[in-house]
DNA sequence: GTGATATATGCAAATATTATTATACTTGCA
DNA sequence: TGCAAGTATAATAATATTTGCATATATCAC
């Protein structure tokens, strides 16, 4: 399943600041390198790691590697995660859809 | 960080699947047990998971637990992850944004 | 060419995740 | 009370991910 690669790709602290700051703009590594508090060869495994998900792509600026965003999902997916969810989801109205239920559905739990 | 959490959580083959089937209604251990096909236990670790994070829930009925969704997030996410997205995000402009840059932005890449 | 800057790569160590196995718990029913 | 169904938990083994470090490459300025 591709949309599990796409989903372990992001869910790392380090990967998910990396592409929150691409939906700002281009960055290149030792931009990152300043503000997250890692070392310069993991970021660049990190933008390695998304770039061969297909996440995001680089231009050459000089002698800098000039990264942004291309996948699409990206920014849909980092807007979900900033929303405020303040209601949980409904309850199940009663009785569950089981092949093997033929309880009455009372909720002990 | 809370988000990318729950990101871990759904990023897993199997349980992506089970919010799925969660999606469309109440499922209990069982139901689960058949369509996926991977161990009892094995279920339960990745039920139990998911519950730790909040993101479903269950009610007890006779003797099975049902369980259900319960973080508004969960549709969202799901939703976004099937969908068809066919154009690439727009390339940047042109140079970039860094500190150090004041290159001409030839792009060689 | 030489040196300095910007970035990447390879590999081993540390750590985290997942599946497996055996066992325990709980509920309903005879 | 005792047994079976449904499910959970604990311990472990197998595997994957992440990091740190040393080193490599590429480009620019001189």
């Amino acid at each position: 399943m591709q949309r599990v690669e796409v989903l372990k790709s992001i869910a790392h602290p380090v990967r998910i600041r990396i592409l929150e700051e691409l939906l700002k703009g281009v960055k290149c590594v030792s931009d990152f390198e300043d503000f997250l508090e890692i070392s310069q060869p993991n970021v660049s495994q990190h933008l390695s790691l998304l770039r061969r998900q297909g996440l995001i792509d680089y231009y050459m600026d000089g002698r800098l590697r000039c990264y942004f965003l291309k996948d699409p999902i990206i920014p849909d997916l980092l807007e979900i995660l900033t929303k405020d969810y303040i209601e949980e989801l409904p309850a199940p109205a009663c009785c569950p859809v089981s092949k093997r239920g033929t309880y009455p559905g009372a909720r002990k739990h």
